[in-house]
DNA sequence: GTCTATATGTAGATAGAC
DNA sequence: GTCTATCTACATATAGAC
């Protein structure tokens, strides 16, 4: 190899595959023979098939706080921050149709396997909902995280769907449809939750 | 075996395993284990893993459209059949918090697979899409299959995150929103679907 | 129809030369 | 750090006895 880090390198391509093909699908060989080096060299970084979940995970957490970041950079204005949320199944709608979201579908894998790692890929989930909750809260909204859920629920169901009938059409119509839900609660004036149960004893 | 009919065994086994730990995590060895028949007799009845994969798919679709049926006959009133579709997520919100929903995983699984078979699940949304289309016709709506895709939409969107989540106040919650939608919606008064393009060349 | 025994491929994982 | 060779476990799949 003649790049500076074959262990990024590594991390990066299993990455991409365990979108693209899933995480048990994905084998040591395939991702060797994608980075282009050997098996062995492979157990050199890396020893178990868990570490490197691990570590594309970890990336991927990274990533996540960085676009994060990025988007409270760029946009001062929290509805302005919530649409680009919603506007990331147009930016990755190529991906999404093929492959389904990032997210969703490693936590769905991760939790058919029972697998250890399942809480760390779920606060993938946590990152967003947080960030978007904060931007409600930002806009005066008492019920924040009701609405940051409901935004993940519409975006996950989009994913889904555009994953199984890959129909673009149908991506922009609930992008609008959820801006245009998001611009009607918006108009609002905050509403205050209601307790869920009035027995102390439940 | 002393079951009359070890191939129908099989097939249900394999559902239920698919679903809980996914199509390619359940080996012959778990299924045959679980119904208490060797691989041998298994190879009996199927030759390859796929065959029982077809099999398995052609019982839901079997088991989706006697269910839709079923609803069809216990709700003459539209609203009230679409009532029913919004609530399975409470009916079967014990299975859908620890394994998602049965037809979204699978899809998602397959499509991660590349495999032949996934038009085939898809068709289990189909059923869904078509059935639900069919009531909002039913209720004068000309944008039936948009409120129809919607409603899968909010229905998968709450299946993975009631999966990640794992939180029955979450799901009760967008349940409830869901129907609010719906009267909403219903009480609108019809609306045209503008033509997505103007142009006849695209 | 059901079983045991076995073939064959591939996965994750290790040892040791360079 | 990287390689080749190898091990073990397990998966799909087959053959043939009962």
């Amino acid at each position: 190899m003649s790049r500076k880090n074959t262990r990024e390198a590594i991390v990066e391509m299993a990455d991409r595959l365990f979108y693209e093909h899933g995480y048990e699908h994905s084998s040591f060989a395939d991702i060797g023979d994608a980075v282009g080096i050997s098996r062995g060299n492979f157990y050199y970084h890396f020893r178990t098939k868990d570490e490197i979940l691990e570590a594309v995970i970890g990336r991927r957490l990274e990533q996540t706080a960085a676009l994060l970041a990025q988007w409270n950079q760029e946009s001062p204005a929290p509805r302005e921050r919530i649409a680009r949320f919603i506007e990331i199944l147009i930016t990755n709608q190529a991906k999404i149709m093929r492959h389904g979201c990032p997210v969703g579908t490693l936590c769905g894998e991760l939790a058919k396997l029972d697998h250890p790692f399942l809480p760390m890929a779920n606060q993938l989930f946590s990152l967003f909902r947080d960030w978007l909750s904060r931007q409600f809260v930002a806009l005066g909204r008492a019920d924040a995280d009701v609405l940051a859920m409901h935004l993940l629920v519409r975006s996950q169901g989009v994913a889904v769907l555009a994953n199984a009938f890959r129909d673009e059409a149908f991506v922009r119509r609930e992008v609008r449809m959820a801006c245009d839900w998001l611009d009607g609660e918006l108009s609002r004036e905050p509403v205050k939750i209601q307790a869920s149960a009035t027995s102390p004893t439940v």
